[in-house]
DNA sequence: AGGCTGGTGTAAAGGTTCGGTAAAGGCAAA
DNA sequence: TTTGCCTTTACCGAACCTTTACACCAGCCT
């Protein structure tokens, strides 16, 4: 399917314009608009790679890289408005993969995330791959695969991705409309039942238990129930 | 332990200066005046990352790149003159790691050296020059063949290249988009059925297991079944 | 309470896309 | 020319995303 990007870019307007061409250069775009979102959506294992303004309102891009570091090898390509040469080798520093200095033309943008992309793809896989736990469920990414106590879930591509994502925010409730931007690539419009029906062929493959494991949050959205310790 | 770069520029001048500087940042050089040498050199399995011209007096980078490709991920930033924007879409498309416009800071150029092998290195990919079993499958790249059980298989060259690149991923999923340009060296297409013919010819002559060997992910690709330890 | 309204659950039908494969075509080397 | 192989074409069946339809429930208003 289509790979996940984050994009942590403070500027509305050239977020907004980037995410749109990602869109539809084929990416599934999440967005964050400060370092503080930037690094909970990065942590959620939920993106294949990270867009990173350095100039951001509250903490430092370059900050934000360093705590991202400690936890991950999640590529990230870091972006800035400073031509600085010393804020971009420290960015190489401190654990970036690249570095585009704005203003950044889309289709280069578009070019270095693919020349990422590619060279993780071959090499034998980053973090991004590895295997996490939820209760009695098992992601296993590489394979696209699902295990509930160690018998494969037999998921479509896109109840894969849906569970995915809210295993990803597990205890937290994900909006409809990210729901299906994160995990369909779309908007959802009105009278759109699409992702209802996902959430219902999910629940019956992963058994009606009471209570059930993705509770709806009525008019927001839906949420994984947080499993036991 | 320092790591061995290749140094394509015709340049003399800029060359030695970079040769130089890349030596004090305990790099270990190899230099080539031209294409043709270049691409010897890169061949010769005697370094970790190319650093490669695109204007070259005998063949063109992209070419050398282009022929590297047909043969090995070897890592390669390219460096240019020619701020053009397209030639560097191209070098991407190529399958380039990364790109320097010149004139070229040497601080940068080392930055992302080693960003691109600090990159390589998390990631640790499996040694594809390397005799490697899966189950009652080997492959011998050295003689380009693959043995089932000891007897080889009657495989022809794409054939090969397509099994090899599954096994080397064993496991996890490979993108049809991957594989196509890994194994066939060019890109997918709509409505290009030759992977999938390959693909069915593979799965008759490995014999039409039950669960095949070959697994198809549907929407995404296929996947080499882990053999039972 | 009763009824309205809008969000949700889900069975079933619809329609499209995708993948498997036989067979034909094309191309280049022997 | 023959041979071997890659590619294209074509058809079929299966998978599965989406739509439709109806039932239900919660909250709110009267």
């Amino acid at each position: 399917m289509q790979n996940r990007v984050l994009l942590v870019e403070d500027d509305d307007e050239l977020r907004e314009l980037l995410s749109q061409y990602l869109t539809t250069q084929g990416f599934s775009v999440r967005e964050a608009a400060n370092g503080r979102d930037g690094l909970a959506l990065a942590l959620a294992h939920d993106c294949d790679i990270v867009v990173l303004d350095i100039m951001l309102p509250d903490i430092n891009g370059l900050d934000v890289l360093r705590e991202l570091r400690a936890e991950t090898h999640l590529p990230v390509i870091l972006l800035t408005a400073r031509g600085d040469e010393t804020d971009r080798i420290v960015g190489f520093e401190v654990g970036a993969d690249d570095y585009i200095p704005k203003p950044c033309n889309p289709r280069e943008l578009v070019a270095r995330l693919q020349a990422l992309l590619r060279r993780i793809a071959w090499d034998q896989k980053t973090d991004v791959d590895a295997t996490r736990t939820y209760g009695d469920l098992r992601v296993e990414p590489g394979q696209r695969r699902i295990y509930q106590d160690d018998a494969p879930l037999e998921l479509t591509a896109t109840e894969y991705e849906v569970l995915q994502v809210l295993l990803a925010h597990a205890g937290s409730v994900v909006r409809k409309t990210d729901l299906m931007q994160w995990a369909l690539g779309r908007r959802l419009e009105a009278y759109d039942r699409t992702l209802d029906m996902h959430i219902s062929n999910l629940r019956k493959k992963l058994g009606n238990d009471d209570p059930p494991r993705i509770e709806t949050v009525r008019g927001l959205g839906y949420s994984y129930r947080v499993p036991a310790q």
